[in-house]
DNA sequence: GACGAAATGTTATGACATTACATTTCGGAG
DNA sequence: CTCCGAAATGTAATGTCATAACATTTCGTC
């Protein structure tokens, strides 16, 4: 695999804006994914007040590789590593309880091997893959 | 009023009602993934009216294997065979190219088998998969 | 014909996301 | 330091997607 190295923006979590390192923080102490209007609702308390602050906040944090967007849930969850390189190297998977709301994220290179190949046999040119399973977790496991 | 009802054939098709037919021939006249706004709005002719009419639709046409979700759309596809057991068999994944709007879907086996892996190694039991890549096709591939 | 399961019709509401515009912050070039 | 532009912010209004709740009808089966 040839990536390059050619974004050295060593920006780190302190060169977040306020509302970035709010919705950060504030995804880090969830222990579910959440949506913005569950951000929103946690951040009235320091100021916040309208969706738009979450979103663009969101955006930011996704772009950097510090936060995911889970499609399937039309929510949010901070990155599992913390490190932004974790995310911006690798297509994130994501196994999501549907009992307890846990999601665990993880990476696979022979999945994404196996998608850059039919994108490649298809001239298919990728910007951004989705990978979710719902389910149900070890721990939630039943009946 | 065209309500053809067939004899005896219990496997065909011909077994949805009115509704559920009505909206998976508007997915199959359409090239590009619809929303179920979008297919009531093409359905308004036909007499619906309600967006609750299209979800009901759409939920049975998907628990049949015939209509897919795209997550990272929020819009519906009808399956590529048309056939429903081939999606009920296995996971299928979808190439949407952001240009053009085309949505071309696939399986792979090395894929779910490395994705069931994952889950059985960590005791996760999968109901739904989710694997959408978003890109350009080869078609809308510029320079 | 009676019954229950499934589908339907309709209204209202909830949940998720963006457009548009005015203003502020902040780092770099002159 | 001052000017400038890019990025971020604040706010209101609106747009888009999805479901709850309830009444009614259809249809297969007994």
């Amino acid at each position: 695999m040839a990536h390059s190295h050619d974004d050295h923006q060593h920006e780190r979590p302190s060169d977040l804006t306020r509302n970035q390192d709010l919705v950060l923080q504030t995804l880090n102490e969830a222990e579910q994914p959440l949506s913005a209007y569950d951000i929103l609702d946690r951040l009235r308390s320091e100021g916040l007040r309208a969706p738009l602050q979450v979103y663009r906040a969101l955006e930011k944090l996704i772009d950097i590789g510090l936060a995911h967007r889970l499609e399937s849930l039309n929510a949010f969850v901070c990155c599992a590593s913390g490190d932004r390189h974790a995310s911006t190297d690798g297509t994130a998977a994501f196994a999501i309880c549907e009992d307890c709301g846990r999601v665990d994220e993880f990476t696979d290179a022979a999945v994404e091997e196996r998608l850059a190949d039919w994108a490649a046999r298809n001239g298919f040119t990728p910007t951004r893959t989705t990978i979710e399973l719902r389910g149900h977790c070890a721990g939630c496991r039943q009946h």
